[in-house]
DNA sequence: CGCATTTGACCGGCGC
DNA sequence: GCGCCGGTCAAATGCG
């Protein structure tokens, strides 16, 4: 009884907080009204607001001008003079002739948007056919694969596979057992300094790396245009409209007590119990994955002394994603994250990148397990249609295990099916080896009937693109440090947000996993000082967008991979405040969250999707390391 | 007072 | 059928 009125609540403050996130409102407002004085009353939705914006501001115009002299005329009658009604008339044409003339420039500026329109709808149409024509080469080709030769061909797709690699992976970086210890005074020192010691903090710890990579090299006879369906910027942000086939959640539970109007969850129930486990050293109670969470309970497991704390993402009240954190019983150091689902919600741009890494190994998991078990070969792709946070991650087959693009692979991760929950896990407590367009061999060890996998979100100290070995290197435009190896650094405090600590500071921060870790913890060293973004980042992120641009029109199996990526190291969405993140320092940061607050909206989701100033001033001064997430990091 | 967290109760799945 | 276990609910609690 309790529950519903709460999330309308929250559903009301999401609204709000989606508003303010997307930062658009005032556009989609003018889209509307032109597309209501469009001539052509187009049907498409295409997002021409800008262009047509002026637009739509000068027709209103051109209706005031219209409409004044009718009203004056209407009060002609009370002029006796001809004198008067000579001049009204002479004014009157005056005014008209000024409104035809702006007519003009409108009509001229509506074809010019309508010329742009058209041009795009054309390019929407071929790319649509390019990937429909490949989706049917890939089943006629399945069609015909002789299932004796099923065996040959595999071998030969792996070797095709390794033609054309598309790796996002996600790992720590090797900052670790020292810069924690590091860490622990610093925090101390900071809090004691500030007495806050918000944005600082948590992330320290993490120390992850995040980073896109990309590996390929263009099969001769490829006439793969592989095409993101739905790749417009918008999508960054993961339009619910667009939930793609990999929406995994709908645990049973959920079927049980089925709210109201719930269709789409159970459509949903075929794709559910797909797990992604992210294993990651993390001191906070929760791994800030720039997402909102409500912890809804609390259970000892089995086997395991802390306390499992489960999480439901409270950004949309609809949202079926659920997330199980609990520390791991062997290494406290190590907290482990269970993600359960598919947002079906914009998400903050601090989320995209741990949304699209879980989302991706997810997709895996659900393309491996439908497309069976015959996965033996070392590597297998995962689904070609994998959903980065609405980002589709559309290639030219779906369920297919051959001739796949883009193939992903997980480093250090692992399959279980335990538990009737495929679950893959991330591990991500030990550097990974593998470098760009090096993939190591992942690590199966529970299950070697399935496939290697290795999500790498991995970055160079510069962007680079390498027209040799088709090797995509993004740096992040504030990690000059080049540390781990030059791979972006998610983990180093210049963003700590808030995000998904649910604790808040409030109660006992560290009665879940926390509580037996807090004494581990206590030994813990300070991190070094933060690095300051460089004031050149501004024009890194340029150089790293085109570079990521020029790869992405060069060949368009980038796109998938990148738009993640990008999403996270640019605010490519609207959030303004997310995008200004990028260029700003932590303490930017801190000033801009507090203003919005200053303004009077009380955006609790907005402090933490733009980057906390409130990270859980925890009273032992631990965040969560796990910022490393926030993409505005 | 509103809201998030806590925590015991409850439920369903699963294995024996 | 029973008990264990994971997962969820919802009243109680506590914080700001």
């Amino acid at each position: 009884m309790e529950m519903p009125k709460r999330r309308s609540k929250a559903m009301e403050s999401n609204n709000t907080e989606e508003n303010s996130f997307l930062g658009n409102t005032p556009v989609e407002d003018k889209t509307k009204k032109s597309d209501g004085h469009d001539e052509e009353g187009t049907s498409m939705e295409m997002e021409i607001s800008k262009s047509s914006s002026s637009m739509d501001i000068t027709i209103q115009g051109g209706h005031g001008w219209l409409a004044e002299p009718e009203q004056t005329n209407t009060l002609m009658p009370s002029s006796s003079t001809g004198k008067d009604r000579a001049l009204v008339k002479h004014t009157q044409e005056d005014e008209l002739q000024s409104a035809k003339a702006e007519m003009g420039e409108v009509r001229e500026e509506n074809e010019r948007l309508k010329l742009l329109l058209s041009r795009i709808v054309r390019n929407y149409q071929s790319l649509q056919m390019n990937f429909l024509g490949l989706l049917q080469k890939d089943e006629e080709a399945k069609k015909s694969m002789d299932p004796s030769s099923s065996a040959r061909d595999q071998s030969n797709e792996q070797d095709e596979d390794a033609d054309e690699l598309v790796s996002l992976s996600l790992w720590r970086s090797s900052s670790t057992d020292q810069p924690r210890k590091d860490e622990q005074t610093k925090k101390n020192s900071h809090f004691s300094k500030n007495g806050k010691g918000d944005d600082e903090e948590g992330l320290n710890g993490a120390g992850l790396a995040l980073e896109l990579g990309c590996r390929f090299e263009p099969a001769a006879d490829q006439s793969t245009e592989v095409v993101m369906k739905n790749s417009s910027s918008h999508n960054s942000c993961g339009d619910p409209k667009e939930d793609d086939p990999t929406e995994i959640w709908p645990p049973s539970k959920t079927l049980k007590t089925t709210r109201s109007g719930d269709d789409e969850v159970s459509q949903q129930t075929h794709l559910k119990k797909a797990r992604v486990s992210v294993r990651a050293r993390c001191d906070a109670p929760t791994m800030n994955d720039g997402c909102q969470w409500r912890k809804y309970g609390q259970k000892i497991a089995k086997g395991n002394p802390c306390p499992r704390a489960y999480y439901r993402c409270t950004v949309s009240p609809s949202c079926p994603v659920r997330k199980q954190v609990q520390r791991c019983a062997d290494d406290m150091s190590i907290l482990i994250t269970t993600y359960e689902g598919s947002h079906n919600h914009p998400l903050p741009m601090s989320a995209t990148a741990m949304a699209s890494t879980t989302s991706a190994a997810a997709s895996m998991l659900q393309s491996h397990s439908s497309t069976s078990q015959q996965g033996h070969t070392a590597m297998a792709p995962i689904s070609a249609s994998t959903n980065l946070q609405g980002l589709n991650f559309s290639t030219s087959t779906l369920s297919q295990n051959s001739r796949l693009p883009q193939h992903f692979y997980f480093p250090n991760s692992s399959i279980s099916t335990t538990n009737s929950h495929p679950t893959i896990t991330l591990d991500l407590t030990a550097p990974s080896p593998s470098h760009f367009g090096r993939f190591p061999a992942a690590v199966f060890s529970s299950n070697p009937r399935y496939p290697s996998t290795c999500l790498n979100f991995s970055s160079s100290p510069s962007s680079s693109l390498d027209h040799n070995n088709h090797t995509l290197q993004l740096q992040a435009p504030w990690n000059n440090n080049h540390t781990a190896a030059g791979y972006l650094n998610y983990g180093n405090r210049v963003l700590n947000q808030v995000g998904s600590a649910p604790s808040m500071g409030k109660q006992s921060i560290f009665q879940e996993p926390n509580n037996l870790y807090q004494s581990y913890i206590q030994n813990q060293k300070p991190p070094p000082p933060p690095l300051p973004p460089p004031p050149y980042q501004q024009l890194m992120l340029t150089e790293t967008i085109a570079s990521a641009t020029k790869a992405i029109t060069s060949n368009p199996k980038f796109q998938s991979a990148l738009a993640a990526a990008l999403t996270s190291f640019v605010g490519t969405n609207n959030g303004g405040s997310a995008t200004t993140g990028v260029t700003e320092n932590p303490h930017h940061h801190r000033h801009q969250s507090s203003t919005s607050t200053e303004s009077g909206l009380k955006l609790k989701w907005a402090e933490s999707f733009t980057t906390n100033p409130i990270y859980p001033p925890s009273p032992n001064g631990i965040g969560c390391a796990s910022s490393y997430l926030n993409k505005s990091s």
